[in-house]
DNA sequence: AGTATGACTCATT
DNA sequence: AAATGAGCCATAC
């Protein structure tokens, strides 16, 4: 019974490879917890991490989310604008909206309607 | 090993 | 108000 060696990780989306993910892991952690029919945002959650300017990288984790467990909603964050900024990365590009649509959050124009009402902030609502 | 590039956001022009 | 620069830091090449 052999460990394989992957030299080529990239293409592997799941976490258990013996690097720093803990961040990303975090960042799941967060995305995890947000009610169905509600949205964040990657500054929210990069700000409730302790690490405020890096939005970018909550960005990344969820690029990094698709096809890891436990399922992270990935559809529920948005930037701060309440657009659905990461809709291209999803399987379809219509995959996001129609995730969001099913959870009773209205899209429109690849926008989250009334995203004030059902934004969701972890510094409040996770204290 | 260095450069480029982001599912971002904020401050400055 | 729109454009630009900077900070962030893991990946890709």
């Amino acid at each position: 019974m052999q460990i394989k060696k992957n030299k080529t990780p990239s293409k592997i989306p799941v976490a258990d490879r013996s690097k720093n993910y803990t961040f990303f892991e975090n960042v799941w952690d967060v995305v995890r917890q947000i009610p169905e029919g509600r949205v964040t945002t990657y500054g929210a959650i990069a700000n409730y991490l302790g690490t405020k300017s890096s939005a970018r990288m909550v960005g990344y984790a969820m690029n990094s989310s698709f096809g890891i467990m436990p399922k992270v909603p990935a559809q529920r964050v948005v930037n701060r604008n309440g657009m659905l900024s990461g809709k291209a990365h999803f399987a379809t590009p219509t995959l996001m909206e129609e995730l969001l649509k099913k959870e009773g959050i209205q899209v429109e124009d690849d926008k989250i309607v009334n995203f004030t009402k059902v934004f969701w902030d972890p510094n409040i609502e996770l204290l």
